[in-house]
DNA sequence: ATAAATTGCTACCTTTTTGTAGTAATTAAT
DNA sequence: ATTAATTACTACAAAAAGGTAGCAATTTAT
């Protein structure tokens, strides 16, 4: 159950984003909410434009806006941009030979709780965070 | 869903071990059998008998074996021994100040999926493993 | 005793991930 | 036009993870 720091970051700047109702935020006010390194988060930034998450507008008065709809961008989707869509299908033992036909010891049961993790992560959009937040039922943890 | 690939090797190395009905496994076999590099995978052993997994002996007609009953190690105790205890129980966007009273907005969801990996993870001994082996029912994925 | 087969340890190397710095390009305000 | 505020890009540095090599220590077989 581990991402890696830059997937974290990815999730932490998009689920802000969602949350806090504005239309456009620069990097630098990103970077001072999330404490997120500032070059570090500026190239995350233009990956997360470049993969369709957001889109970015250069200039005084740039900055970030989301590309689609909130309610369209699921967590799964984001994870998989960044972790690779398959980094969640593979093996929990290791064995690369380990298909449904050729199982591994685990196979079955970790297939199963991972697809519970994977339906809960598709299910929730961002969307539904900003509405969380909206009404108050959870907080932006800073 | 992602471990460390230093992880994998472990639970491939146990897994491999508790399936097959030979008393020791020298390193060189466990190299030739499951393609780990035979240097990383030397050091991974020793650490794994420095964590109590198993039980190291030296000399000619040396080897690892396991250093309790498989039916007392379960696969969540290796890989915590492995990422680090609570390398599971961290939020799911990243944002380090959210605890249960002070929930992100992803928090209870995750915490519902985690738990249940948890319990999978477990609940599952390396005695299982080697049980449904012996019965035929997977395959040892090599 | 000697040789062979094993683990333990240390030092180093390579690759990947994370972080930093500075410059160029773009846009808006004045 | 000039300046200020922004993103884009490139190159580098630091840290972490993964991998390699060789020798020392230990045990068993002969």
């Amino acid at each position: 159950m581990i991402l890696s720091r830059t997937t974290e970051y990815a999730l932490s700047v998009l689920a802000f984003m969602a949350t806090r109702n504005q239309k456009m935020y620069a990097a630098e006010l990103l970077h001072q909410e999330l404490k997120i390194p500032r070059q570090y988060l500026r190239r995350l930034l233009t990956d997360l434009s470049k993969k369709g998450f957001i889109i970015s507008t250069r200039g005084r008065s740039g900055g970030f806006v989301f590309a689609r709809d909130m309610s369209t961008i699921n967590i799964a989707q984001i994870i998989d941009a960044l972790e690779g869509a398959d980094a969640m299908n593979t093996c929990l033992l290791g064995f690369t030979a380990c298909i449904a036909g050729h199982p591994c010891a685990m196979h079955d049961l970790w297939a199963e709780s991972r697809s519970k993790v994977i339906e809960t992560l598709t299910k929730t959009t961002l969307g539904d965070l900003s509405e969380k937040y909206r009404k108050d039922i959870v907080t932006g943890c800073l």
